[in-house]
RNA sequence: GCCAGCUUAGCUCAGUGGUAGAGCUACGGUUUUGUAAACCGUCGGUCCUCGGUUCGAAUCCGAGAGCUGGCUCCA
């Protein structure tokens, strides 16, 4: 249709918007601008301090380069003249861009107007053909993403074909903000944050920790259903377990310092696995008890940086929903598979029918045998492939323990959560000496699978508020029924109807403030109750109730018997 | 942690050097209401914290905290 790809367009917008930061500030030094699946950005140096005020400027130079119409064009030179004029130019960034370009590759620059810039392209024809822009933030980036580099401007922009389509992408995000779990979270008071706790460290308010608890006690049966096993394990644990786990050594800077009692050190946990393998080390084990499949809510702590915390997504103590698989190797194959039924059992439950796989494998720095990652990557494979779901490969992207498939799940307004887990380890047995007798008496090294599902319950809950938009299904709502009376007359048949409804199991609650209907309907509404029950002089002259749910707006009136009955049946996990 | 920005009542926000405000919420009263906001009144403030400039600071400057958008990292 239009004769640009987005990709193309916004790529060509993030020149435009050099070429204007070039006029605005001549000492600009540029790194990348590329694409992005929003938008664009582009990195700089330069004296001034950016600020957004500033991007006012550069969008109405913008806009004046895009009226002139000024062709971009193409230039192809040697190694020596690009070098020349790079260091002429005293772009620094682009000669160290310049020498990653291995020797006979083409080297093409694009100039717009003064701005000439190293670049594979391709571009649009002229600046006229970059119309609707908008430039979004600006942020701080390393050089080549190096925490060790020094910090570069980047400034965030969008482009698009039609002003209709960048207006449709506005109203996404506010979409996206109007859902925001931290918004609605303090809004619905599902939890909460203080600065007298700290950082990162969540508050479950009553309604939040009702839904939570209604989530684990689902989770809980679940997996009791499909052959696993609970555990509990305490928070702390003496150094010489997270020495012997190999987490002093290399996860130390993600975990809390010690505390002293008597006379030992004791961490903070930042995984259960250690605590699961000593349970498993309790005793000798026979291939005759495996596969074990050993589940915890298992509540870990870990040090995040402080500018990366974000709401229920990042926080610094969560709720694992972890579990750890030791089997035979005959048996993986069959594990694996089960983990990934599970997993899609599990996210359907919520309303999440748009899953992802990607499989990561051997990175060049790994422990284990060769033939145990190869092995588990075949099964790995083989599952997903059986599981049907879309999978995408990660070649060397496992951690140095063992090969993993991670899912990723869309939502309801379609963006991507990084959320289950499922990964192999070929270090842990081996750092604790974990073993089983095989049936031939010796003994034998199990495999270890680490899964979690949800991830951990505070990030999942955080993205089901987004998910949901705050309306969490019946059975999940805290709230379920609201019993509404319209005078003071009907207060004692609303009472019964509350009594009636709770011995059914539902969670309902009177509003029998002084208020107009209208307005009780309002406070319903806004808390999201799936459910509201009208009460007037008719309802209680013919032993109705006057429905309204969430959806529907008003239904025919009902029984109480009825009514409860359309509930409880709706009121199941789909 | 780094770059940029923000922080005024429970919430949303106004107030740019001269006595701290509005709406909603909460509370008290009046009202007895038929499907998205009844009316009147009252309470509510360490203007994030500490320090500085000034006769005088919510307002200007510095440091710190928390938060937001990114970078890096990741459940």
């Amino acid at each position: 249709m239009d004769q640009y790809s987005l990709e193309t367009l916004r790529h060509s917008a993030s020149h435009l918007m050099a070429a204007a930061v070039q006029k605005l500030y001549p000492d600009a030094k540029f790194d990348i601008g590329p694409a992005t699946q929003d938008g664009f950005y582009y990195d700089l140096d330069m004296e001034h301090r950016l600020s957004t005020d500033d991007l006012k400027a550069i969008d109405k130079t913008m806009k004046e380069l895009s009226n002139k119409k000024i062709p971009i064009e193409c230039l192809e030179m040697p190694r020596d003249e690009a070098e020349k004029l790079l260091k002429e130019k005293n772009q620094t960034f682009k000669l160290e861009r310049l020498r990653d370009i291995p020797d006979g590759e083409k080297i093409t620059f694009y100039r717009l107007g003064d701005f000439i810039d190293l670049c594979r392209g391709p571009h649009v024809g002229n600046s006229g053909d970059i119309k609707v822009t908008r430039l979004l933030s600006i942020a701080g980036s390393y050089y080549r993403g190096k925490e060790t580099n020094p910090m570069l401007q980047r400034i965030y922009g969008t482009a698009f074909h039609t002003k209709e389509d960048l207006n449709n992408h506005m109203r996404q995000l506010e979409e996206a903000a109007k859902r925001d779990h931290r918004k609605l979270g303090a809004e619905l008071e599902l939890f909460g944050f203080s600065e007298n706790v700290g950082p990162g460290l969540v508050l479950w308010h009553p309604k939040g920790a009702l839904v939570r608890h209604i989530i684990e006690s689902f989770w809980r049966e679940q997996h009791i259903k499909n052959g696993y096993e609970l555990l509990y394990t305490p928070h702390i644990g003496r150094s010489r377990l997270w020495e012997t786990s190999g987490h002093l050594d290399f996860y130390s800077d993600a975990m809390y310092s010690p505390m002293q009692i008597d006379n030992s050190d004791y961490y903070v946990k930042p995984m259960n696995c250690p605590f699961h393998i000593e349970i498993y080390k309790t005793r000798n084990r026979s291939y005759r008890e495996l596969p074990l499949r050993w589940a915890e809510l298992g509540t870990v702590y870990r040090y995040e940086k402080s500018g990366v915390l974000h709401g229920l997504l990042r926080v610094r103590g969560f709720t694992q929903d972890d579990a750890h698989i030791i089997c035979t190797p005959e048996q993986m194959g069959q594990e694996i598979r089960q983990v990934l039924d599970f997993c899609l059992f599990i996210w359907k439950s919520f309303g999440f029918k748009d899953i992802k796989a990607y499989l990561a494998t051997r990175p060049e720095k790994s422990v284990g045998e060769p033939e145990r990652w190869e092995q588990a990557i075949a099964s790995l494979e083989k599952a997903v492939c059986e599981s049907g779901l879309a999978c995408e490969k990660d070649e060397g992207g496992g951690a140095f323990y063992g090969p993993k498939i991670d899912l990723k799940i869309k939502d309801a307004i379609g963006r991507e959560w990084q959320t289950s887990t499922i990964q192999f380890d070929f270090n842990l047995p081996e750092r604790f000496d974990m073993a089983y007798i095989g049936n031939d008496g010796a003994k034998h090294r199990p495999y270890m699978i680490h899964r979690a599902l949800f991830g951990s319950l505070e990030r999942f809950f955080g993205i089901l508020v987004e998910h949901y938009a705050g309306a969490f299904p019946l059975w999940l709502a805290p709230e379920q029924v609201r019993v509404i009376p319209i005078t003071d007359a009907q207060h004692l048949y609303a009472r019964e109807l509350e009594a009636f409804l709770a011995s059914k199991g539902l969670r309902v609650k009177v509003d029998d403030r002084s208020e107009s209907l209208g307005a009780k309907i309002r406070l319903a509404r806004n808390e999201r109750i799936p459910y509201m029950a009208v009460l007037g002089e008719k309802e209680v002259q013919s032993s109705t109730l006057s429905a309204r749910s969430r959806i529907d707006d008003q239904i025919p009136p009902l029984s109480f018997e009825d009514f409860a009955k359309r509930l409880l049946d709706e009121a199941t996990p789909s």
